[in-house]
DNA sequence: GATGCCGGGTT
DNA sequence: AACCCGGCATC
């Protein structure tokens, strides 16, 4: 009976070289009770509606912007106050993207900082070209006359197209639409314009055939996006392929990120993701028509996600005795190891 | 308060 | 993956 214990006069026997140094069974048989220090700032947080939805479309995150609702980009910003820091990644980013993406850089004149970096992630995800099939390769796709861009570093590129040279850009290109299809990227003053150059261009039909069925692929984009509601910029970045983005099984709950796209381009038939939620199915929602500064609509179902469907409430806890039980504070080494490291129990299943 | 163990962090 | 522990539910 006893004799098979060791008994406590080892206290180093068996037991692992680790441990806590402080825990000592054989001398103290009352272990450590409970850290009696003072929890200072311990429950801040006693229960935090998931970071990722709250930050989405935290209406607090934008009080500090201008009053306008186009202000209150929801980018993650957790502790980064809403200065440089942010803005710098954020700026990397968006030259990165433009880099590998058009020449053309391009976002509204009238916007807030905030709202640029978020037009690039969700155009470069869209601006797939359809027969390219699916990887999209910047090196290919430049088409710039003016951005010669060897391999930089995205610092350098940050530095290379720095605001003053944006905004430069960026007013004068306001109002245009661009052509996205590869090697294209004509620039033209009106959507009606875009859509025949890409009909008769790029498509091969008639100036006549207006809209046809839905099949037709207008792969352009406005350079003066003055849209916002771009939720989650970078993280919602995907490098690779945007198509990639899709879920692997989404029912239709939602995307895992909230992308509004407002303006531009009707994907053809192509498994149009579920980011483009709106606009109307026939008349690639121009635009114009759609630049309304809509406070993320998508944003409704962001927080009703899967929630974890199981909620598993925790197991009533078994009757049989556990290590803990039957060997006691004392003899700890001759707990299981899930015991031990405060798990359900191996030893004595339930 | 003791116990069981989940959830999450560290190595 | 192994190890550890905070914290919570339950007893």
């Amino acid at each position: 009976m006893e004799a098979e214990r060791p008994p406590a006069s080892d206290p180093g026997c068996g037991r692992p070289p680790r441990r806590t140094a402080g825990r000592d069974p054989a001398t103290a048989p009352v272990s450590v009770p409970a850290p009696p220090q003072g929890p200072a700032v311990e429950f801040a947080l006693p229960r935090e509606p998931e970071p990722r939805a709250a930050d989405l479309g935290a209406p607090g995150a934008g009080a500090a912007g201008p009053p306008t609702p186009s202000a209150h980009i929801p980018v993650p910003v957790h502790r980064t106050p809403p200065g440089k820091a942010r803005l710098d990644e954020v700026m990397a980013a968006t030259a990165l993207t433009s880099l590998s993406t058009s020449p053309l850089l391009l976002r509204a004149p009238g916007v807030t900082f905030s709202t640029e970096p978020c037009l690039e992630p969700w155009r470069e995800a869209l601006v797939q070209p359809p027969g390219s099939g699916r990887g999209w390769d910047p090196a290919s796709d430049q088409s710039s006359p003016s951005a010669p861009s060897p391999p930089l570093p995205p610092e350098a590129a940050h530095f290379l197209f720095g605001e003053s040279a944006l905004r430069k850009r960026k007013s004068s290109l306001q109002g245009l639409f661009q052509c996205l299809w590869k090697r294209c990227g004509k620039v033209l003053s009106s959507a009606s314009g875009m859509q025949r150059h890409i009909r008769l261009v790029h498509l091969g039909r008639q100036a006549e055939l207006e809209q046809s069925d839905g099949e037709e692929d207008f792969y352009y984009t406005e350079l003066d996006s003055g849209m916002d509601s771009l939720t989650d910029g970078l993280s919602g970045l995907t490098p690779g392929s945007p198509t990639a983005s899709v879920p692997p099984a989404f029912p239709r709950l939602e995307p895992p990120e909230p992308l509004a796209l407002p303006s531009l381009l009707r994907l053809p038939a192509l498994p149009a993701p579920p980011v483009l939620s709106t606009t109307s199915p026939s008349q690639g929602c121009l635009a114009p028509v759609c630049l309304e500064p809509q406070p993320t609509p998508v944003r409704a179902c962001a927080p009703a996600l899967p929630a974890k469907p199981s909620a598993n409430p925790r197991k009533p806890r078994g009757d049989a005795k556990k290590c803990r039980k039957v060997y006691g504070m004392d003899h700890r080494d001759l707990w299981c190891t899930a015991c031990r490291w405060k798990k359900a129990c191996q030893r004595f299943l339930d």
